[in-house]
DNA sequence: GTGAAAGCGCTAACAC
DNA sequence: GTGTTAGCGCTTTCAC
């Protein structure tokens, strides 16, 4: 409403003097005390506000992150969000949510508000990122303080990533201590990070893959899938995220089935709401606060000193036990 | 990185011509073929993109909208903005999130957002609305596009709330017509409208209303609420929130008290993911996408006509009945 | 067919 | 002590 200019006129100084007074800039001093008086009096009273596209477009940056994501609706995307926004506060950085419904397309239309700067950096957590890795790379001099998570491999693109298979390792190495045999996997086919996770575990402990398949975001699979699971029984199981977790779960439950005392579950992300589930369900947790420091501090590393190398962080894990597995009687060794 | 000035001059025009082209405007009939397609070509090669904060300058809109939360860190909030995003960018919009871990200092100046024109509008979900009602209706000629949610009797403010009196008759009357003669509640005492819509419940059908109190926000209460729950069980228990409801089944569970069969619960929220429950949760079901659609449409309403009069919506509620709730043997009409 | 100029609100460099 | 100027990137009006 009331500018700077504005202010000024009615003050009858120039634009610069009232300026500089308010930001209280060191020519402040120079300034006649009564003149000074007399902005800081007007401005309050006119109810000024220094205008943020002005300061924007002065300043090149907008103080703004974008996190890109498919959907906040899922427990661990939003703790995600959340733990992104109080990182980015800190660093006096706002943040925007762009969602993508997990559409490719959109994904990459996201990702131009970096380019058209509406947002200096972009947190990307991408549905489909092997298949538009190239794109990106080209539509990204890798200059932009664009950073991915949970995408290995990306050498010359800045990631974090969870170190899942050790985290695998961990839940093995317990369940096995406890005296179970076997660990079955329940996780969507498409995605393989946490698969192979497994798989390498079971070929380190020498124990047959037991796979339960389902597809994310469409309900009647998993609902399939936790049947499955229902009549086959596994001695133990790990369930992909703890959004399924909860689904197969409540679906066991309507069948009969019975946790831990019929089947052992551990689930992967260990959401703090995951803590209050019924029963609380152990996990291989996934930080989500450390990934959303590590995150926002990479893009401001990268948007300060665009020059340096994109830098792949590692979160580790940590095996968190709950009364969703059973302590066994038979504790061998 | 490149501007538009810049591509009018490796072009040779001038910059009107190329904004002109770029934006298909009608003028850009009378610019020759051949300038027209080098603009293109050179525009696509030079990787152009409009400059937002420009942009945003010019027009005079950001072209985004803010929500004011506390955390985003609970299912009822997070699915929240998750319908917000959607809604805004039905209409063009993006969702920027705030939040203000419910501190009244940072909710206050969260809302100069709007006045520093970093947004165009603004959803507040507030903590403590009431209490500082007065300060906002000062800050706000109420000419601003601002919806506050869950805040009833703010005529001079737009506001979208639920109808949580006709939900909590909804659930007595069901659950009486099951044949349960008590409901008990447990919430936060410092939050009104679900206690009031409880208690208007208990006077209309004669019922003594049995309270059970927690504090949000602290674990310990929510606990010891549950104890304390498990000692009286009452046969029916309505929980004022998903959140709250889950914390309190997963301690009664470790109590071994089994939902529904030595409680019945019902929560007030009904979240997607409660649904997901175990067991899955009946519920007063807040529809946070109609009250999303409703608050973007209010503000993009007020904005573009910033003199009409503030709305104050309301959002019918619907009763959801799953697992949480025993289906009684005598079933006294 | 195309260009020049002004303006959106603010700041920084330099002038007096 | 305070004002002037130029410029951030874009659009729009009017002139030629």
């Amino acid at each position: 409403m009331s500018s700077l200019t504005e202010l000024a006129e009615k003050v009858g100084v120039s634009p610069a003097t009232v300026s500089i007074v308010l930001n209280n800039r060191p020519l402040a001093k120079r300034v006649s005390a009564k003149t000074r008086e007399k902005i800081l009096v007007l401005a309050q009273e006119m109810n000024y506000r220094p205008n943020h596209m002005a300061l924007a477009m002065q300043r090149q940056t907008t103080q703004t992150i974008a996190f890109i994501c498919g959907r906040l609706n899922s427990p661990f995307y939003a703790e995600l969000a959340d733990d992104l926004a109080i990182a980015a506060e800190k660093h006096g950085y706002r943040l925007m949510v762009q969602m993508t419904c997990w559409d490719t397309g959109k994904e990459l239309e996201a990702l131009e508000m970096i380019a058209s700067r509406i947002v200096d950096g972009i947190v990307l957590f991408s549905g489909a990122f092997p298949e538009q890795a190239d794109k990106i790379r080209g539509l990204y001099s890798s200059k932009w303080p664009l950073v991915v998570l949970e995408q290995r491999d990306e050498q010359d693109i800045s990631s974090v990533n969870f170190d899942i298979e050790s985290g695998m390792r961990d839940l093995f190495g317990y369940l096995l201590s406890r005296g179970f045999k076997s660990v079955a996997m329940a996780d969507d086919r498409r995605f393989l990070p946490k698969q192979n996770a497994y798989r390498k575990a079971c070929e380190k402990w020498s124990i047959t893959p037991e796979f339960f398949d389902f597809q994310y975001w469409n309900s009647e699979s998993i609902e399939q899938c936790a049947r499955q699971i229902a009549l086959e029984r596994p001695e133990a199981l790990v369930i992909a995220s703890d959004y399924a977790a909860a689904h197969i779960i409540s679906v066991l439950g309507k069948c009969g089935v019975r946790i831990p005392h019929d089947i052992s579950i551990a689930s992967i992300d260990g959401t703090r709401w995951s803590e209050l589930y019924n029963p609380p369900l152990s996990a291989v947790c996934q930080n989500t606060q450390k990934m959303a420091e590590a995150a926002i501090d990479e893009i401001i590393r990268r948007k300060a000193n665009p020059e340096t190398l994109p830098r792949n962080i590692v979160i580790p894990t940590e095996l968190r036990i709950l009364n969703s597995i059973a302590s066994k009687q038979n504790n061998i060794q």
